[in-house]
DNA sequence: GGGGCTTGGTTCAAGTTTGAAACAAAACTA
DNA sequence: TAGTTTTGTTTCAAACTTGAACCAAGCCCC
């Protein structure tokens, strides 16, 4: 089949979606690094961890949530650790485990920048769409979020969430 | 002033954002680079290239448009240029500028990878999205995107039009 | 026309990301 | 239960990005 090409309109949107993500990453980074010492990942990560039950979740579940790949995780996590705001911990149910646990100095550190970071967020971003823009970019990419339920890299076919293994905190 | 937390429209919104986005870029790349053995960025290069009179641009013209900086530019380029695919050039007009020029290899190159991620964009964006959604998100971004005039890292206030050079290509 | 500031571009080191390969522990299977 | 496959994680080298430092050429202004 013939190559259907962006619309006039598809092309618009587009250009301005790939210019401003750029941008508004950047930015976050930039606020990060000057604040936090670190980019918006490592932030991210620390963040996720926060929320989690006991401040603790196993690699794979963490890199899942994150979407980023194990091996990113590993390092961005020997980095954090090294800096004393993130444990390693064995998983006790499964020896081939790892835990990543939030430390008291990473939940300090999270707790700083935390302001600042929400912040940069809302200047980028909300401050500058009315409430129902928030509504539909929430609509938009929940949408384009679902198109990589079972395709992604991260995820295979069979791999069912009852096929899973509990995803909670092994502590 | 105490900090404006995000609202749970807010938080939803952005979290889907932030994980969608992921996600597409990922994929962005993969197939590029599977298909063109190129990231996303670099086949932003030759594409901007390929649009621009003569195929040829500025460096600092070129990094302004892809909003990258002039470092990660010259990089790229010089990865590109190994390739065959772009050629560096002295600016007539101004002898410490430097041009980028689309080879008639990397034109190729270019037309041989554009179906092949054009139809990844839409698989992974437009074919979601309604067409009113797809109004909304040049909407949303180009409001975002507006943030950054004046303030971002690679424009400084007094960058005014009239007192930057041509950005015409000088060839 | 000789400072001194700005601009265009590159370089360098340090940090990060990628994808494939390596390993070890678990889970199947015959 | 031995053999095979899968899963969880790390390791490694190569690629890419970052930001500061650098250099050269234009610009300004006395």
């Amino acid at each position: 089949m013939t190559t259907r090409w962006l619309t006039p309109e598809e092309q618009r949107a587009w250009r301005a979606y790939i210019g401003a993500v750029l941008l508004v990453e950047d930015a976050l980074d930039r606020q990060l690094q000057q604040e936090a010492g670190m980019p918006h990942m490592y932030y991210s990560i620390l963040s996720t961890l926060s929320e989690s039950p006991e401040r603790r979740l196993r690699m794979t579940d963490l890199a899942e949530r994150l979407k980023i790949t194990r091996s990113r995780l590993t390092y961005a996590v020997t980095r954090l650790e090294k800096d004393g705001l993130v444990r390693r911990e064995d998983c006790r149910w499964d020896k081939r485990g790892s835990v990543a646990a939030l430390t008291d100095e990473g939940m300090r550190v999270l707790e700083r920048a935390a302001p600042g970071h929400v912040e940069t967020v809302r200047s980028l971003l909300f401050d500058r769409l009315s409430p129902e823009q928030v509504g539909q970019l929430e609509e938009i990419f929940t949408a384009v979020g679902e198109g990589f339920q079972g395709d992604s890299a991260h995820a295979t076919a069979d791999e069912v969430p009852w096929r899973r293994r509990s995803s909670k905190s092994c502590s």
